[in-house]
DNA sequence: TCTGGGGTCCTAGGACCC
DNA sequence: TCTGGGGTCCTAGGACCC
């Protein structure tokens, strides 16, 4: 624990929702919901006008849709989110050397660590600083949580939003944590809640009070130990920047749950194809191979394979995901599948391993790919990602373009026709027009820049967005004692 | 019309080794 | 002739986070 509150959180209010919100006029002050669109999509997230219906983050969107049937619901873009997340980046990179993202929309820096004087009116002004210029970056409202430690900092943002700053002062934390409950406390979930619960502890003073002996009894020695110092409010973990991923995964649910055997080997090389895409990107290479397998009563397996050297050949990792795949009982039917890497190594030259195998996996690389589109140009009713540049789906929330009305997005589609609003995000609200789907003078679009990207003349030192529902003062700097609602 | 997708960390048992 | 004791790796599962 720090003498001055010098660590800052940042978490970027209701961030998906947000951005939505500022890059489609129309959609300002009203509900909107990011998350997945199909049957069995969940909420990712939902803007603050949705959150009065009672809509959360990983609700079932059907459930969402019962609750606010006149929200939006819109797939996620994170080719828009991503761009958002690296200005917000440099942002907390010109505050201090040391800044730790846990998500796109959020993170810890150390400004002690920026050269920030280690005292509270200081650190207020920068945090307040860094507001201002997210908002004029980006358009979108972030909440700071500054305290002596992660996990006080973490707690002041949550309890900042949306769109304010708290400070916890070093000394204030225990009687401030002591009445919250044991869900404020990071690593507290549902499980560990229950089992508190059971043993009459609800309130993190309650937690204190039990021990460390206790809490290690009730929940493992790691688990117990981390709690135990947490609810002192003693927490001095460092901000670390730049750690180095140690898995790499992809899954797909299915819409209907896969019953025929074929169908299901032929989804589970396509997703180790797609695993592998992503180990490349990184320039890694991994160990042990793991597949996942969910069942269509949501029982969930794991079968993992650790082999002689760490690779990035498709066929390798084809063969082992499918030797898992082998060992697993999927009559009754499939919910989701997924292959993933882990035992990650930086990639730089073939492993001995490798250069023994290399000329017999190319063979088998051949083979396996002529017989993988051989099952599914006969077992598969899903084609492959075709190269064409119309997508199969318009996907509500997509960036268009359209030959005579210019840049919109796909408010909705179905038989044989899509709506399209034309808006940009530096637009009035734009209008809707419906075209068959195969129209030719329709193709998809990029995402726009939410600010800035106004034609010359429209240029304003104000931001170009602002959601009707964020308040344009400061936010409020109030109490951290009231309830800190948790997903 | 219940429950995504991408991760991290921890635990526990058995194998294996010294 | 009853049984050591660690340390490390591998596998499987579970809790938790955004």
């Amino acid at each position: 624990m720090r003498p001055a509150p010098t660590i800052l959180h940042l978490d970027m209010d209701a961030f998906f929702a947000a951005a939505e919100q500022a890059a489609k006029p129309s959609l300002r002050g009203k509900p909107v919901v990011v998350g997945g669109i199909g049957a069995r999509g969940v909420v990712s997230t939902a803007s603050y006008e949705a959150r009065v219906f009672g809509v959360r983050s990983a609700m079932p969107t059907a459930q969402a849709r019962r609750l606010c049937p006149n929200a939006a619901y819109l797939s996620p873009r994170f080719t828009l989110y991503r761009q958002v997340s690296e200005v917000v980046m440099e942002l907390l990179h010109a505050l201090s050397p040391l800044v730790e993202p846990l998500s796109l929309d959020e993170a810890f820096v150390d400004l002690e660590a920026g050269g920030v004087p280690a005292e509270t009116a200081a650190v207020r002004a920068v945090g307040e600083q860094l507001r201002r210029d997210i908002r004029s970056a980006t358009g979108l409202t972030g909440s700071v949580g500054l305290a002596g430690a992660k996990m006080l900092a973490k707690i002041a943002s949550e309890a900042a939003k949306p769109n304010g700053l708290v400070v916890i002062e070093p000394g204030t934390e225990r009687e401030l944590l002591g009445p919250m409950t044991v869900r404020t406390l990071p690593g507290v979930g549902p499980a560990t809640a229950e089992t508190l619960r059971r043993a009459g502890i609800h309130t993190v003073a309650e937690t204190a009070e039990a021990g460390e002996a206790e809490l290690v009894r009730l929940l493992g020695r790691a688990h117990g130990a981390g709690l135990y110092a947490m609810a002192l409010g003693q927490d001095d973990r460092p901000v670390v920047a730049e750690r180095d991923a140690k898995s790499i995964s992809v899954e797909d649910t299915f819409e209907v749950d896969l019953t025929d055997r074929t169908r299901v080997r032929s989804e589970v090389l396509r997703l180790a194809d797609r695993c592998v895409q992503r180990l490349r990107a990184a320039g890694r290479s991994g160990r042990t191979v793991v597949i996942k397998v969910r069942n269509y009563d949501f029982s969930t397996l794991t079968r993992s394979e650790t082999l002689r050297g760490p690779t990035d050949d498709p066929a390798v990792i084809r063969e082992a995901a499918v030797r898992l795949l082998e060992t697993v009982d999927t009559t009754g039917g499939v919910r989701l599948l997924g292959v993933g890497v882990s035992g990650l190594a930086d990639f730089t030259q073939e492993d001995l391993f490798a250069q023994l195998a290399t000329e017999r996996e190319a063979e088998e690389a051949a083979a396996a790919a002529a017989a993988a589109a051989a099952e599914e140009a006969a077992g598969g009713t899903e084609p492959h990602e075709a190269e064409e540049e119309r997508p199969r789906r318009w996907h509500p929330g997509l960036d268009v373009v359209h030959d005579e009305y210019g840049a919109g997005w796909v408010q909705g589609s179905g038989v044989g026709r899509v709506t399209v609003r034309f808006e940009t995000p530096w637009s009035a609200p734009g209008r809707v027009r419906t075209f068959a789907v195969e129209d030719p003078a329709l193709r998809p679009g990029e995402p726009l820049p939410l600010v800035g990207g106004a034609p010359a003349g429209g240029q304003s030192s104000e931001p170009a967005i602002l959601p009707k529902f964020l308040s344009p003062e400061p936010g409020d700097t109030g109490s951290v004692g009231e309830a800190i609602s948790r997903r």
